[in-house]
RNA sequence: GCGGAUGUGGUGAAAUUGGUAGACACGCUAGACUUAGGAUCUAGUGCCGCGAGGCUUGGGGGUUCGAGUCCCUUCAUCCGCACCA
């Protein structure tokens, strides 16, 4: 072979171990070069190609850095607590410390044999207690804080207690949720829980009551995500919107601040727009209202004061803390049976049911704030408790969703802007003049929004007040494999432990369920108890705990007194370019965001944003392959037991049809199997299974006169998700599926087919889940860890999404033999020449050198890939081998190709790396051109080409275009009306 | 529902500031070399048309000498939505 990859990547990947090649220092000489990759979970299913996109493109950035001289920052970890593992060791038993390592052994080794230029030494993880240690330290130091208003940063939560204890807390400036006021002596007065309790209304992490999808078969609380239809993922058990005391963030402090700062990110619109929406501010006022016969008030926001003679009813949660205390007798039952309906639905479904109105009147009314109207108060489910107040005023005219909840009940639809037209929907315009609204009549709606803030003020009903979509992050989790929390319970208070105490470390379980009463599983540990015997918390931290400060942790890893020097922390400072997936938005990226800008407040950290700059590279879509199941059903008509329906349970013998057979199905209009079209097979097929499931039904249910029918229409075949690996193309290897022991219920299966068993294609992310899962592995084994490097930026823009096809793979590797054979002769000799460079090469060489500066510049990596090949192809056509230009090539490659780059840097009698080379320099004399090729347009339309001297005038131009025999054609004897003349562009003609 | 993206040949794509649409590859077709070819090399390849030529960047409209690029409108697909990380 004459490349021979699996020796040349081998070779130089021991020396660059061996000699360090990548390890990184503080050197102030030098300016310096943070590059991050968000680091990975190692799931167990280990790096798939998509994983090695981001990571290539920033390998390939910071190699680049390094060429033009930076100091450049590379590291890479792991995080590495996370629910995988723990379900696996639910599962099998086997402790997630175990999984984990193994899996992160397989990540290292797949992450090896692409030739990243990481500096191993920096290694972190965020399940090691050495790192641990430091995000509960940062935990101990929200504790002890709390968002100094006045200041606008966090301060010690002593300096608040100080000034309660001096003066109370009316005049305190401080951000939180303590809504009584008391008085210095009232708090001296108060015992330590008591004292306690309030500080916990202050403190940047602190206990609360929040909602949660509870389990209660599972004892556990799960994501949005682990729901489907109401009821888990796992076990299909219900779900219940449930309050429960958890520990929070009090992210909500820093809203305004985190808004800003995305000014300053030079991150992309897309991704500041969702953060800018998911922090949702939004101007407007709190309005109390009265309740008819009852002391409560009801708060509202609304953004639109200026409607509040459109106010005509109100609508308040399900879950709202009033509900049960308004309900009036009457409507008690109805409301309770609505609040059941509302709490097992998700927020999800509730926000984006829009077209289903539902409700249920309270029997209770509130008072107009200032006509003393009653006004009915509802409850329905698109209000959300977890959102602003939980209660919205209603105003039907200008909201589509009051109008339609208005129009479904029969409510008043007050018109409050002058010729509005509500009959058929509400209108949100915001133009218009307000009507029908006493003091606010006659006003633009801007103006009105003013006066009825100033008189909402006046009279002590409400507030100009600013909103924020943002809501604080819920930090608890009941789960094992996670940071336990440095807190303990003194006689019910929680207490942060002492920081010497930490790193306060996972104990060891027996079982990683939660407990039989449903505590978490921490609960399970043995003496998990202070040296003094008070509780410790049970709860741990969230994924993304250990992944909100990691970047800080890299620039010194190993430092036990501090989590970084300052000495680390000023040199190197924050992320100069962050590279990772657009899906951690608002988690991660926002979380990550907040604690940097808290650690900054209290002058931990040098800087108050931890990304700078960050590329967002798109996702590596997967192949999925589908194949058709057949769904029997019940007739119905003969059974009069309901429970029957529900208890039955259909066994393995699965009906699965190929393609042709679906279509040929779909295409007619047939319904039932006994009609043409369908082959004899499949009716027969059918046929059997019907007689066969009723005989077996009859036999478990002796009532059971009804029988299994196939009154099915196609919309009851279902898709079966089957693993990509048995799939050549799209044919199916049936007896390779059938033998699979994961997928055992296709082992009775029954495949209907022709020739071969074609599957349904389709594209959608790469993931476990969807068994399409595609290791880079094979890829580097055929063709070598650069070809994977050149193939992974080649398919195309990196911020794009784009479908994982390896049928142009070839292509590349091509390249790199084409490449190789610039340097060797026919029989695989190496050989170059010393000659001096002719001006072709030269041209050739700088005209590369410019293109690739530029791109890698604007982070277009796909398109140097051309470059290079543009590059080699044209050396070949010169028949070039000359040294000196080569020289510089390999260099230019480097970044993209580093073990054949190395290979041949070494062959042309170099003895340094080549990483640690100087980019080559572009010069762009060895460019200049006398002469232009101008297109010539007739309006428009390109019809020639015409190559002139560049140092004519346009008068000089136009006139030897005009004279031109192509131009007479298409001038066709007529005078032109116009010529547009663009100097080194184009030339344009009008008739 | 809200929010964010993306639509260009048979395929992945390029066109950086409004200036030659389809670079570079894959695939395909024909040929050369070869015992052989899933190696290598040469030529061709957006669509329609014998040709002159016409058409072409999801659809429709607009601005402009000139639009893939700017504006309006519409359709389709993908992604995220607070306990996956």
């Amino acid at each position: 072979m004459d490349y021979n990859f699996r020796a040349i990547e081998a070779k130089w990947r021991t020396f660059w171990q061996e000699n360090k090649t990548y390890k990184t220092e503080i050197d102030n000489s030098k300016e310096k070069f943070y590059v991050l990759d968000m680091f990975p979970y190692p799931s167990g299913a280990g790096l798939h190609v998509g994983h090695p996109l981001g990571y290539i493109a920033s390998d390939i950035y910071a190699r680049y850095k390094k060429h033009k001289g930076f100091n450049v920052l590379h590291p890479m970890g792991y995080d590495a607590f996370g629910l995988p593992a723990e379900q696996y060791a639910i599962q099998t038993g086997q402790h997630p410390a175990i999984t984990t390592a193994a899996n992160l052994k397989r990540y290292r080794e797949q992450l090896d044999q692409i030739g990243f230029s990481y500096d191993w030494d920096r290694e972190v993880r965020t399940s090691d207690p050495n790192y641990y240690k430091w995000t509960q330290w940062i935990f101990l130091q929200l504790f002890h804080s709390y968002y100094n208003t006045e200041l606008d940063k966090a301060d010690d939560i002593k300096n608040l207690v100080a000034l309660f204890e001096k003066e109370g807390n009316a005049a305190a400036k401080a951000h939180g949720d303590q809504e009584t006021v008391f008085t210095a002596a009232e708090w001296n007065a108060m015992n330590e829980k008591e004292q306690q309790a309030i500080l916990m209304n202050y403190r940047l992490t602190y206990l609360s009551d929040s909602f949660v999808n509870w389990c209660p078969a599972l004892g556990t609380v799960l994501a949005n995500d682990e729901i489907k239809d109401g009821v888990s993922e796992r076990g299909g058990h219900p779900v219940e919107r449930k309050k429960m005391q958890q520990w929070s963030m009090r992210i909500t402090a820093y809203a305004e601040r985190l808004l800003t700062g995305l000014d300053q990110l030079d991150w992309t619109d897309a991704i500041k727009e969702i953060q800018r929406n998911w922090i949702g501010k939004s101007v407007g006022a709190l309005v109390s209202f009265e309740i008819d016969q009852h002391k409560e008030k009801i708060d509202v926001f609304t953004t639109r004061p200026d409607t509040i003679f459109g106010v005509s009813f109100m609508v308040i949660a399900p879950e709202h803390e009033l509900v049960n205390h308004i309900t009036t007798a009457e409507q008690k039952k109805a409301i309770e049976a609505y609040q059941v309906k509302a709490a097992a639905r998700s927020e999800r479904e509730r926000m984006a049911d829009v077209k289903q109105v539902s409700g249920e009147f309270t029997g209770a009314y509130a008072k107009h704030p200032f006509s003393g109207n009653l006004i009915p108060i509802w409850i329905a489910d698109y209000v959300l408790a977890s959102y602003g107040t939980g209660a919205v005023m209603a105003v039907p005219g200008g909201d589509q969703r009051d109008w339609d909840f208005a129009h479904k009940f029969g409510l008043t639809i007050p018109v409050i802007i002058e010729g509005q037209n509500i009959s058929e929907g509400a209108d949100a315009n915001k133009e218009g003049i307000i009507c029908n609204s006493d003091f606010l009549n006659g006003l633009k709606v801007k103006d009105a929004i003013v006066k009825a803030i100033e008189a909402m003020e006046a009279k002590g009903i409400g507030k100009g007040k600013t909103n924020y979509r943002l809501r604080d992050a819920v930090f608890s989790r009941q789960r094992y494999w996670g940071e336990p929390i440095p807190i303990y319970y003194k006689n019910g208070i929680a207490t942060a432990m002492d920081e010497s105490e930490l790193p306060l470390e996972l104990p060891e379980v027996d079982k990683y369920l939660p407990t039989e009463d449903g505590e978490p599983p921490l609960a399970r540990a043995e003496n998990w108890k202070t040296a003094e015997g008070h509780p410790i918390e049970t709860n741990t931290m969230p994924g993304w705990a250990g992944s909100s400060w990691y970047f800080a942790r890299y620039l010194d890893p190993n430092n036990t007194g501090e989590f970084a020097s300052q000495d680390a922390l000023n040199y190197w400072k924050n992320v100069d370019l962050y590279m990772g997936g657009a899906e951690h938005a608002t988690g991660h990226l926002l979380y990550a965001r907040f604690w940097t800008k808290f650690l900054n407040d209290k002058g931990f950290l040098p800087f108050d944003e931890p990304f700078k700059k960050m590329i967002n590279q798109g996702m590596i879509t997967g192949n999925s392959r589908f194949i058709y199941r057949i769904l029997f059903s019940i007739d119905q008509s003969g059974i009069n037991d309901n429970d029957i329906i529900k208890n039955i349970e259909f066994d393995g013998k699965l009906i699965h049809i190929s393609k042709e057979y679906y279509e040929a199905w779909t295409n007619s209009s047939i319904t039932k199997p006994d009609e043409k079209n369908l082959s004899e097979q499949l009716k027969l097929l059918i046929k059997e299974h019907e007689a066969s499931e009723t005989e077996r039904l009859k036999a478990i249910y002796p009532n059971f006169k009804g029988k299994v029918s196939y009154w099915a229409t196609p919309s009851s075949i279902i898709k079966a998700q089957i693993p990509i690996k048995h799939v050549d193309g799209y044919s199916l290897n049936v007896e390779a599926l059938k033998n699979d022991k994961e997928f055992s219920n296709y082992m009775n299966s029954t495949f209907l087919f022709q020739n071969q068993f074609i599957c349904l294609g389709e594209i959608e992310k790469m993931s476990k889940s969807k068994f399409n899962v595609v290791n880079p592995d094979n890829i580097i084994e055929s063709y070598g860890a650069d070809t994977l490097r050149l193939f992974e930026m080649f398919l195309g823009p990196l911020e794009q999404s784009k479908p994982w096809d390896t049928d142009s793979i070839e292509g590349v590797h091509r390249f790199l033999r084409k490449f190789w054979r610039l340097f060797h002769d026919g029989e695989n000799n190496f050989s170059v020449t010393n000659a001096e460079p002719t001006k072709e090469e030269l041209k050739v060489l700088h005209k590369t050198i410019k293109k690739v500066e530029d791109d890698i510049e604007r982070f277009s990596f796909n398109t140097v890939v051309s470059a290079f090949m543009i590059c080699v192809n044209e050396l070949n056509d010169l028949k070039s081998n000359n040294k000196t230009i080569l020289e510089q090539l390999v260099i230019l490659i480097t970044p993209y190709a580093p073990h054949i780059a190395e290979e041949l840097w070494h062959k042309l009698g170099n003895t340094e790396s080549v990483t640690l080379q100087a980019f080559p320099k572009f010069e762009a004399k060895y460019l200049v051109e006398s002469s232009h090729k101008y297109p010539v347009s007739f309006n428009g339309k390109m019809r020639f080409m015409l190559e002139m001297p560049l140092d004519l005038s346009k008068e000089e131009i136009e006139k030897t275009v005009m004279e031109h025999e192509e131009s007479q054609k298409w001038l066709d004897g007529k005078t032109p009306k116009k010529v547009i003349i663009v100097p080194k562009k184009i030339v344009n003609i009008v008739i």
